[in-house]
DNA sequence: ATGACTGCAAACTGTTTGCAGTTAA
DNA sequence: TTAACTGCAAACAGTTTGCAGTCAT
C-alpha cells in the first residue's frame, strides 16, 4: 500500500497516514465492493479510534487520485473498490439484488466512438444493466 | 397522461389522482432530467398544496411502473425522466458538469450478449461516461 | 363505504463540515 | 515547525414514514 501511495506522481503534498494505509490495504484486500459504513466497521476493527469522517474523507480523495472507483449499484449509498487493469461493469437483478459483475469488448469499443466523436477525454465508463436473474424471473411468472 | 394511467395493465388498484396527473405530465414535459425538487417547484406553482413526500413517493410509484427511468448521475441526488423509445446514456463532464446525451448500437449489442450469456432477463441498461469535455481539456493543461 | 392517497411534521440515512488537538514531512 | 490530517459532534441534504384527514372508485 505504500507503493501506490508513494508512486503516484499525484501524491504531492498528501500525507501517508496509518488510517490512509489501512483504508486503502483494506479496499484492496476486499473481494466486494464496499460501502463507506461496511469499510469503517473493519477499519474499526484494527484502529478502534478511527472515525466514519475520516473514511468519507479518504473515500473522496482516493477517488480523486484515481486509486478507487466508485459506484452506484440501485441503492441509496455508494460502493467502492479498487480500480483493476480490467475494466468492469455490473447486471443487479432487481428481484434478489445480485450483482454480476462482466466485461464486455464493446464498450471499450463504444467508449473509443464517443471520444472521437464527442471530443471528450474519457477518464472511466460504467454500464449498469438491471433486469431479472434467471431464478427470479421464474417467481415472477 | 390519463392515457398512460388507465392504459396499463399494471395500473391495478391505483388511484388516478390529480397529484398524479400533474407529476407525470411535468415529467414528460421536461426537456432534462428533473431532480425530484425541482418537480417539487413546478408542480407546486400549479398546485400549491402539493407535498414533497408525495412527489417521492409517486416517482417511487411511476418508477416501479416502468414509467420513468432514474439516473444518478454523478451527484447526490436521483434524476428522472420519462421512459421513451430511444434508450440513451450520458457522458458527463468532470471539469464544469455538463451533461450530453448520446446513443450507441454498441449498447444494445452488448445488451443482447450479455442477455444471452448471463440468462438474465433484462430490463434497462445505462451507460454512464465520465471525463474532461473539450473546454476543460485545454484547462487541465 | 372503504381502501388508496395526501399533507404535514418528524424521523432516518448517508455524507459533509467546523473546530481543536495530533501527526507526517 | 507547520500544513495536512484526525476524531468528535453537530449540521446537512435527500428521502422515508406515521398519522389523521381526504378522495377516487
Amino acid at each position: 500500500m505504500k507503493t501506490i501511495l508513494k508512486n503516484s506522481g499525484k501524491m504531492a503534498g498528501r500525507s501517508v497516514t496509518a488510517q490512509r494505509r489501512l483504508l486503502l490495504e483494506l479496499i484492496r484486500r476486499a473481494k466486494e465492493h464496499l460501502d463507506a459504513d461496511e469499510l469503517f466497521r473493519r477499519a474499526k476493527d484494527q484502529e478502534p479510534r478511527i472515525s466514519l469522517a475520516t473514511v468519507y474523507r479518504n473515500l473522496k480523495l482516493f477517488k480523486e487520485l484515481g486509486f478507487i472507483a466508485e459506484s452506484n449499484l440501485g441503492e441509496a449509498h455508494s460502493h467502492y473498490e479498487i480500480k483493476g487493469a480490467r475494466e468492469h461493469h455490473h447486471l443487479v437483478c432487481l428481484g434478489c439484488g445480485l450483482v454480476v459483475e462482466f466485461d464486455s469488448p464493446l464498450i471499450a469499443e463504444a467508449k473509443a466512438g464517443i471520444q472521437r466523436g464527442k471530443g471528450f477525454d474519457i477518464v472511466s465508463a460504467q454500464l449498469k444493466m438491471e433486469g431479472y436473474c434467471s431464478k427470479c424471473k421464474q417467481k415472477r411468472k
